[in-house]
Order: structure tokens, then sequence, then C-alpha cells
DNA sequence: GTGGTCACG
DNA sequence: ACGTACGTGACCACT
């Protein structure tokens, strides 16, 4: 008979530590539980075992039956979110039929030894599965310790043992008796470490024997002493090492043999704690729980025979409704249970541009894919990835097979190459029906589909750019590095990497020993912050400023850029629609969302980015969108009046906040209510206001207060936003776009207002987000229907570029301004800035 | 791969 | 006592 015993709290910590924190959308953490499965069953399949235990700690207040319980009771508990974990995996191991072994006043290690003693006694096999070294003084003939680490686990039999320690697995009491144990409490004995204790049992065994021959031998008089004053010590502490093994349990191996599963009962669990993977490991399907989900989300798990064949034009025309993928410019398309596919470009293109509904997993490079060859893809219904995202704005990625896992539905990797394809209708289904739940069927439909397209035109235009221009750029900012550089090697008085933040933290603080401010994890912190309060003190520093700024200039956005032109000349950016939590989209290889603006010499970029012979840029951008949402969402009556009235907004702030005419506001008084403007936004904070507009923290209190007493509602806003994301672990925008918060379950004071801030800001930058996603949406139709020769090619969060005919770009204009001024009727109007030039420089007004 | 830094809204 | 504003992406050094 082979048996599995298990240190649950051991394992469960193990697996706690070794993977990031996971929750469902309640908030309930799962992540201990998912890693203690996967051991488990790793271990199990490694075992065969015909019988399991699982054992935990459980000790009462009243009742001790060792000074160890005590010891170790007095350690700093699980945190909580560990601990909610606890009574869960107790459940799930319940209803797998396997026996969780507790006894009180007995830790999981004493049980172990119990079980384990009892099975080698009769001569059965007992592997004991724990992650703490401690349990290794169990092995024997028939004990093998499985000992699980981050990266593997240890198969420790008596053999295994001594070659790793160089003496028998009981002796390990005698060595921790010796050497003592910190996380345990176990003293030992006083100057004694790990190296010598092992030398002394090596030598002489036990401690008894060591004690009995220690002062005639061959030791040093440190080592005699130390024995000497720590005997009482040693003794007390092989008492504490030593494990249990006769606590009051079942002790047949014939007691833990597994019973019959509960597999709806499972499946209720796992389904309520959204662990579909582990549900599809188990071979359990999520309709065997009772509380399932209605029959027909539910993918059938039989085999199904796909038949293949050649996609044709006749196939295409008689189809009214399918799923297909297009990966590596191949087709495949799904009908009920007919597979067909092509690489045919003229068949691929026929199919896109064809009127039957289609669903697909990714569809802006088939847009691409399209629009290269100047068709279209029409009728496009679903697509699994933005369905996903909308689903859940936190996922690394939106794979068919990652999606099936989180949802619940079945993946058919037993169909190989054709499981995507397979799976993805019953994706489909289950995706559509939760986005339904959700109310976020016409965000889906009416926003982020229609919005694929636009991207995909967008990224097919690209933008021109002068490509003599930033070479010419690149070769000035490469002899600013070189003086620059020269300088600074000057004054440190020898060469070194200016880059690397280490070596400069060294010359700065060390050699040249100017005040450090702030230290990073691994040393001074050099950035621009702190580099600029110490100017004046030493030349180095400018130079350094300036270093950066040439570097950071040349490398990322001149070579960087000149990497990404295309044979056209031009440079096409990838956005993103399934990446940013609030919604916004981004922009990648190369970014074209942070090309440098704010400085002089930075912003000579912009006059690269030009418009083609006899075409214009068109840019226009939303005045203080944030804001502006803000005092929609809330309907404070004196922000909304600040806008209504068309004044400066952040002067109107500071006329507000210090009760003055707004004439009389100082520009210092402007730009200290801007920053309080932009803490409101982002979840305000005194600590970082006062660092943000240097002043003292009690100051910066004050702002805060005074402006949340001028404009209350946005004071409740904020309250009422932050208590419902506590209630329900979720913020929503405008238009319903959700995003989960689990932050706010964190029992980590820190993270948990980190949570909270997040709250405050996600609606905000949420809805200004959906906004500019429809007004993207109405200008692409618009100068559609219009036929105008203009198109958009850029979107930079609150900012639309149009590349237009010169002899229509005053329509555009006003299209694009009309558009983004009236995208939704709001409490407060929408103002937005529109200008022409022949460069980004120029266009930006 | 991670951390530090810095470019943008 | 601790670390501090929201959301991104790219480059460099270093492990």
């Amino acid at each position: 008979m082979k048996l599995l015993a298990i240190d649950g709290n051991s394992i469960l910590n193990r697996a706690f530590y070794g993977i990031k924190l996971l929750s469902n959308k309640k908030g309930v953490f799962t992540n201990a539980i998912f890693g203690f499965m996967n051991i488990y069953f790793k271990n199990f399949a490694d075992v065969q075992p015909d019988a399991v235990a699982v054992a935990f700690d459980l000790r009462s207040p009243t009742f001790r039956h060792k000074a160890a319980s005590y010891y170790k009771a007095n350690r700093k508990g699980m945190p909580p979110e560990l601990a909610q974990q606890l009574p869960l995996i107790k459940e799930l191991l319940g209803l797998m039929g396997i026996k969780v072994v507790e006894c009180e006043g007995y830790e999981a290690d004493d049980i172990l030894g119990t079980i384990s003693k009892s099975c080698s006694e009769k001569g059965d096999k007992c592997f004991v599965l724990t992650g703490d070294r401690d349990s290794l003084q169990l092995i024997d003939d028939n004990v093998t310790v499985l000992l699980a680490t981050n990266k593997e686990t240890i198969h420790y039999t008596p053999e295994k043992f001594n070659e790793d320690y160089g003496f028998e697995p009981l002796k390990l009491i005698d060595l921790k008796a010796l050497m003592g144990d910190s996380s345990d409490n176990i003293p030992g004995v006083a100057g004694i470490g790990e190296k010598t204790a092992s030398t002394l049992i090596k030598e002489f065994g036990t401690i008894e024997n060591l004690y009995e021959e220690y002062e005639d031998a061959d030791l040093t008089k440190g080592v005699k002493t130390k024995l000497a004053n720590g005997v009482e010590s040693a003794k007390e502490s092989k008492w504490l090492a030593t494990i249990v093994r006769n606590a009051p349990i079942d002790k047949e191996p014939s007691d833990y043999i597994i019973s019959e599963p509960d597999n709806a009962g499972i499946s209720r669990l796992l389904t309520e704690l959204e662990m579909f993977k582990l549900l599809d490991k188990m071979k359990i399907s999520v309709s065997e729980g009772t509380n399932s989900a209605p029959v027909e989300d539910i993918q059938p798990v039989e085999e199904i025979k796909p038949i293949e064949s050649e996609l044709s034009s006749d196939v295409i025309s008689g189809i009214d409704k399918c799923s297909y993928l297009l990966r590596d410019d191949v087709l495949t398309v799904r009908v009920g249970s007919n597979i067909y596919s092509t690489s045919d470009e003229n068949i691929i293109t026929e199919f896109l541009g064809s009127d039957c509904e289609k669903s697909t997993d990714d569809a802006k490079p088939h847009y691409r894919y399209a629009m290269e060859r100047n068709k279209e893809l029409v009728n496009l219904k679903n697509d699994a990835a933005i369905c996903g995202y909308l689903l859940n704005t936190s996922a690394s990625d939106y794979t068919i097979e990652k999606l099936c896992a989180e949802y619940g539905v079945h993946y058919y990797s037993e169909n190989g190459e054709l499981a995507d394809i397979l799976s993805l209708e019953g994706l489909i289904a289950k995706l559509r029906s939760e986005i339904e739940k959700e109310g976020m069927t016409e965000l889906l439909e009416k926003v982020e589909l229609p919005l694929t397209e636009v991207l995909a035109s967008m990224e097919d235009s690209g933008i021109c750019i002068d490509k003599k221009g930033v070479e010419d750029f690149g070769t000035y900012l490469s002899e600013m590095v070189e003086e620059t550089q020269q300088m600074i090697y000057d004054d440190a008085g020898h060469e070194f990497n200016i880059s690397s933040p280490k070596q400069l933290g060294n010359v700065l603080f060390e050699e040249l020993g100017l005040p450090a401010k702030k230290k990073t994890k691994s040393g001074y912190s050099t950035n621009a912050e702190v580099l600029e309060e110490l100017r004046n003190q030493a030349p180095i520093v400018d130079n350094v400023l300036k270093y950066r700024q040439y570097t950071k200039l040349n490398s990322t956005y001149v070579v960087g850029l000149l990497d990404k032109i295309a044979p056209d000349g031009r440079i096409h950016t990838s956005f993103k629609q399934t990446e940013t939590r609030t919604g916004r989209i981004s922009s990648t290889e190369p970014n074209m969302q942070n090309i440098p603006v704010r400085t002089e010499l930075g912003s000579q970029m912009r006059k690269f980015f030009t418009a083609p012979e006899g075409k214009t840029l068109v840019d226009a951008d939303y005045s203080q969108i944030e804001l502006r949402v803000m005092a929609h969402l809330c309907g404070d009556k004196n922000m909304i009046a600040a806008f209504t009235s068309g004044e400066d907004i952040h002067t109107s702030t500071a006329a507000q906040v210090f009760d003055m005419p707004a004439i009389m506001v100082t520009p210092e008084m402007r730009s200290a209510a801007k920053a309080v403007n932009f803490g409101i936004i982002y979840g305000i904070g005194a600590f970082s206001l006062s660092k943000d507009i240097n002043t003292s923290v009690a100051q910066a209190k004050k702002y805060i207060a005074d402006y949340l007493a001028r404009f209350p509602k946005v004071n409740e806003f904020m309250e009422t936003t932050v208590d419902n994301a506590m209630k329900e672990g979720y913020v929503t925008t405008m238009f319903g776009r959700k995003r989960r918060i689990p932050e706010l379950s964190s029992s980590n004071k820190m993270l948990q207002a980190a949570g909270k801030r997040i709250a405050m800001n996600t609606p905000v930058q949420g809805t200004a987000a959906d906004l500019i996603k429809i007004a993207m949406i109405n200008v692409y139709n618009r100068l559609k229907e219009e036929k105008l020769n203009a198109k958009l090619i850029l979107q930079v969060h609150d900012e639309l570029i149009l590349e237009s005919d010169k002899d229509c770009a005053d329509r555009a204009a006003e299209i694009l301004k009309e558009e983004m001024q009236n995208v939704y009727e709001m409490r407060v109007p929408l103002a937005v800035d529109v200008h022409q030039g022949e460069s980004w420089y120029d266009a930006k007004g």
C-alpha cells in the first residue's frame, strides 16, 4: 500500500508565496489554492498512491502539548489573503474525497510523523510531501520525503539524504539541537552555526554522544566552551526539534483511501472561485454544478469530427454565419462541423468582403490584411480578444486558449491544430453572454468593435517622416552628447558609464561627496528631480542632466524612429486596443503617443512629422477633458460654472480656492491650483501635492480642504465612488466600461490606498477614453461619407490628427472639431482646439 | 527578466 | 512606521 501524506500548511504556504495574488471577481483570493492543487496533482501523478492524507495545524490557546507550539504561535500570523484560503482548500479536499487530518494541539508535521511511523511499522510505503526540511527526520526505508522547493520536488530517500547531509536522517534532530532554528524559536547552542554543527554530528552522531566525548576530543577551545555553556539549551532544543510520532489520530493507512469525489460540489466551488482551469484539469465540466450557467453557454465536451476542405467562392456565397481565423496568411473558416481553409489571397479577400456574419479572435490584423490589398473586411460581429478585454481589462493576453480556461469553455486541445477554431464559437457565445450580463453589449457593439477598423486604418495610413531631418538632428545630438560627456569626465576626473545609475551615483555621491537625497532599492537615486536640487552645487550635475536629455532624444527618438521607417517612407505605429486597464488605447513600435513636446529641444522632433506634398496635417485636442468629465460626473455647480464661463480653468479654480476675483490670481496661485486639479483627477494625496508645488504637507492639506469645500460635489463623488468600489470590487465609466480593483480588498494599507486612487481616477480617465473613441468612429465615418481625401492617422489620448488634402482641409477640420465637441451631451461644454500645419509641430498651434 | 529613468497624456 | 498621485512604452545597465 502506498500513502501520500501532505503537510497542508507548508505546501499552502509555499504555493501562496510562490504565485502572485489571484482573485475572483468578488475579491476572494485563490493563488494558494491554485498552487497547492498544482503541486498536489504533480506529485499524485509521480507517486500514484492508494491513499492520501492532508494534515493541517490545529492549536488551542489553552492546551499546548509542547513548548514549540507556544513559540510558533508567537510568530507573526499568516496574512489574511492566505488565511481566507485555508477553509476553502479544506473544503475542496473534502469534496475530492481526500481526508483532511487535524488534531487539537498538534501541528501538521506531528500528524505526518505519526502516520509515517505507522506505515513504516506495517511495511507500507509512505511519501511525505512538504516544503519544510524539518520533516526530513522522518525518512527511513519505508518513508520518502518529497521536498517541494521553488524549482522542483526532491525525492529524499535515506540514500539521497546521506548524500546531501553526510549522516543519517534521524540525526537531523541533533543537528538542529546544535545549530538552532530561529524561525521555530529553537535556541540551539549559542555560537554554533550550520558548519560546525554539521561537522560535529558527522563525527559524534548524536548530541548525547557528543556531550559524553567532547571534552577529550580534538576540538578548538572555543567550540568546547560553547558546548559546555550550551548543554541545557542543547537538550531542550533536541526535544523541541523532535517531531511527535504518536498523535491521537487514525493510524491505519487504509483509513486514508480516497472516497468518491463530489463532482457537483467541486464544480460549484471552483466555479464560484472562477478556477476554471483547475476544473478543466480535473475533467469536470461547469454544468455538473447545480448553479450552472444556462445550457446554451456550455460547449459540449463530446468529440466533434470536423470535415476539412478547400474554401471556394461557391462555399463562401452559401455561408451566412461563421467563425474564422486568419494566421500567417492562411484562412480557416468553420461552419458547423465543416472546416474550410485556403491560402489563396483572392479567396481570402473574397471571404473577408462577403456579407456573412463573422466571428474571430483578433480582427485588427484582418482589417489590415484587407486594406493592404485595397479590399474590405465586412460584417465583423465578434472579436474574442476584445470581448475578453472588456470582461477583464487586467489580463496579460487574450488568446483563445487562455480565455477558454478562464471562462470554463472546453478547449479542443485533443484536436491539435484545429483546437482554436473548434473552440472559438463556444467561447464567443460564453463571452457574449457574460458581456450582456455585465451590461456592456452596447459598449462592445457601438464602440469597441467599430473602433477596430478605425485603428487598423490609422495604422495602415501611418504618418510621413522627414528622414533626412531626423538624421541631421541625430548628428547634432551626437555631437552634443560627445561634448557633454567630455565635460562630465573632466569634472569627475575619470571616464565612467554615465548611463549607469550605479556608476553615476558613485561618482556624484561618493567621489564628489554631493549630498544624497533619496535612495532606491539598489543604491542612490539619480533621477531628474534629485539632480535638479543639486544643480547649483557642482557643474557636473547640469551636464549630467543635459547628457540625459541628449541621449534620450538620440536613442529613443532619433535612432528608435529611423529604425521604424517603412518602405513607403512612413511610420506605421501599432495601436493596442486591449492593453490598458482604463480603456485608453496604447501605441507601440514605435510609441507615437510619447513624442517629445514639453521642452524646446525635444519639441523639435515634431517638425519631422510632416504632411506630404499637397497635403496638410489637422490637429485637434480636447481642452482639459478629464476635468470636464469630472465636472459632468459629479455635477458640482461651481465646477460646471467655471467651465461654462469659458475662463481659464486653473485661474478660476485658484479664484475659488483663494476666494478672490480672477484678475487678482497670481501665476503662483494659478500653478498651485493647477497642481490641485491634477491631484483631484489622480486621487489626491497631500504629500505628493506638497512635493509637486514645493510647499509643506500642512499647506497642501489646506489647499485640498479648501478645494473640496468649494467643490463639495467633487468630494461627494470621490467618496461614493470609493465606497461603491469597495462594495462591488470594480468601478465603471459613463459608458459601462468596467475595471476590477482587487487591491481594494488587500490587507496591505499601501496597496488598498492605491486601490482607492485607482477607483477615483479610472471612471474619469476611462470616460475620457470612451468619449474620444466614439469621436474617432464618428470622424472616420463622416470623412468616409463625405468622400473627403482626409484620414485619421494618430490619436494621443485627448488629441486626434488627420492628414488631409489641402483643398478639403478646412472642411475636414470642421468635421473633426464638430464630432469631437458634440460626441456626447455633457453638463459642461467639451472645448476643442484645432490647427493646421505642414508638420505636427506647426499643427499643434 | 527587472529596475531605473524619462518621454507623453 | 511606511511610502506616496493616474495611465502608458522604450532604452539602458545589470543580474
